[in-house]
DNA sequence: CCAATCCGTTGCAAAAAATGCACCACCATT
DNA sequence: AATGGTGGTGCATTTTTTGCAACGGATTGG
């Protein structure tokens, strides 16, 4: 959409700091691009950026109009999967930020089914912590939310929501593998790997912990779920995971038990959206089937 | 906002039905304008207009970008409000479709309040009937609504709602002008000036008249309710009138009476707005004071 | 039934707007 | 003092938009 090139050109400038490499971004001079601000801002009666010797910086009345920007082509966007819908082609793009537990096994197998009824319709999956998704979600860059005990929840509109009791992951022949359900103070006790504190799953053990005056004191500590999955095959010791970013069927030489709800109460995970907003045709219609696929999870 | 102009010339086409139309009143020429649209909507990917051999009409598609337009438009306005605020300066303009009952003494009221803390306001007012009233701030062309018994309540939300009881006004020496209450059949069995059916009004008179079996016979039927008020002095008749729309000092030769409530239910004075929509810092200031202002009417 | 009229659309030249280039003034760091 | 960065400006050039005139088709009025 030409008409929103000012704009783009704005944010490109908000966001390199600096007129002139936003023009480079931009594949402008910084004279055009210049022009073309200064333009704007005389046009629009306020200025929207502080000219800093070191560069530009957006100003509370730029960041009100940029803000603005996003909503508008956000909502542009909507109408345009509306009308494509009209004319019968079920196209659109849906963009969802994520936690790592999504990725192996729940998130391929719901945009595989979604894919088979709507071919025309592309994704993108973002890896966002839960501090990080919600940002996502207010700047308009991803439609969907899906994560495991989010930080803030102001903007975040909760869609659906279930809990989901932290698991130990082994191999079958660790001690533990034995019991059905595992004590806090035995994953304490023995070595293990966890991953770092941005995660769910480590603040929720992190508090456990806390309550019982011991602390955790992992072996590894990581940022990837994936290495933890991985590691536990190779040395014996316990990993830490929620289970739907487990397979449920137990053939492999990995498995997983819950963690006593007596030591560590389930974590939440919360399907979310941009409070407010009204999604797209597309992802709206996604989030009713993550929706509904996660009731079936939890009936 | 000059990047919002394709928008503007779409809406005026929608408007004028026909392109010629349109360009005059723009001031282009008709190949200019219609090469625009053709370009938007090549670019948009769509066709916005059926071409019709007297001209063209918004297809769906069309409708869908032009509510969208509106919506961006208004919370354009609203953006720049808000940086008018962050620099200090009060500005804005309020659009308010309200009932004529609103028109002699309360808004004039309400509107002088707000001027004389904010003179940078200006307000444009509307008068709307029930059905009306809510299409207006559908499309945007209002910010507020104040109207009695609305019709339709879909795209409406209520910010505030006050009971109004149907009076009866007439000189002060008519036969009824000696009971507190008056009852509806004394109404109905002597000659009575009555609005016509699009008011609220009527619409509760009506309806409580059929409940007993009678009906209205109105001497004179006028959508005015300034004529009502003026002639019930010329000719000893009596009119009907909410309390809002009535002077509460009764110095003149004009006095009011409320129906009694066993005949006819207290019909509702809503304020409200758009569903959903996000208002101008000024209007929402507005609203405030307005509910205030009711709130205060009936305790 | 034909002429007049109105519709959207198109070719082409003129007008207007946006852009690129070279350059300025300013500031911070070297 | 020199260098490298910033935003801003005058001017020629390119790109885009506009106005004029004309065309083909459909409706309307006599």
């Amino acid at each position: 959409m030409r008409h929103l090139q000012t704009f783009r050109l704005i944010e490109a400038v908000a966001r390199a700091g600096s007129m002139r490499k936003a023009a480079e971004d931009m594949n402008l001079t910084a004279s055009a691009l210049n022009r073309r601000i200064n333009g704007f801002e005389n046009e629009f009666g306020t200025e929207l950026f502080e000219r800093l010797p070191s560069g530009v910086r957006l100003n509370p009345a730029g960041e009100l109009l940029l803000h603005h920007y996003r909503a508008m082509a956000s909502d542009l966007e909507r109408v345009q999967g509306q009308v494509a819908d009209l004319s019968g082609e079920r196209r659109g793009h849906i963009s969802i930020a994520c936690s790592q537990a999504l990725l192996p096994y729940f998130l391929p197998r719901q945009i595989a089914e979604y894919r088979r009824d709507h071919p025309g319709v592309t994704f993108s999956v973002n890896i966002r912590d839960r501090a990080q998704a919600e940002q996502e979600l207010a700047s308009y860059s991803s439609d969907l939310a899906l994560v495991f005990e989010p930080v803030y929840l102001v903007d975040f509109e909760v869609i659906h929501t279930i809990p989901q009791t932290v698991n130990v992951v082994m191999r079958s022949d660790h001690p533990l593998a034995t019991k059905p359900e595992i004590r806090l103070r035995d994953c304490l006790n023995i070595p293990h790997v966890a991953p770092t504190h941005r995660f769910g799953v480590r603040h929720l053990l992190d508090f456990a912990a806390r309550r019982n005056s011991r602390q955790m004191s992992p072996v590894i500590e990581t940022e990837s779920f994936e290495l933890i999955r991985h590691y536990v095959m190779h040395e014996n010791v316990i990993g830490f995971q929620i289970p739907i970013g487990l397979r449920t069927e137990e053939n492999g030489i990995l498995i997983n038990r819950p963690i006593s709800e007596r030591d560590l109460p389930a974590g939440s995970l919360i399907l979310g959206q941009m409070r407010g907003r009204t999604l797209p045709v597309a992802s709206a219609r996604f989030a009713m089937q993550l929706a509904h696929a996660l009731g079936e999870l939890s009936p």
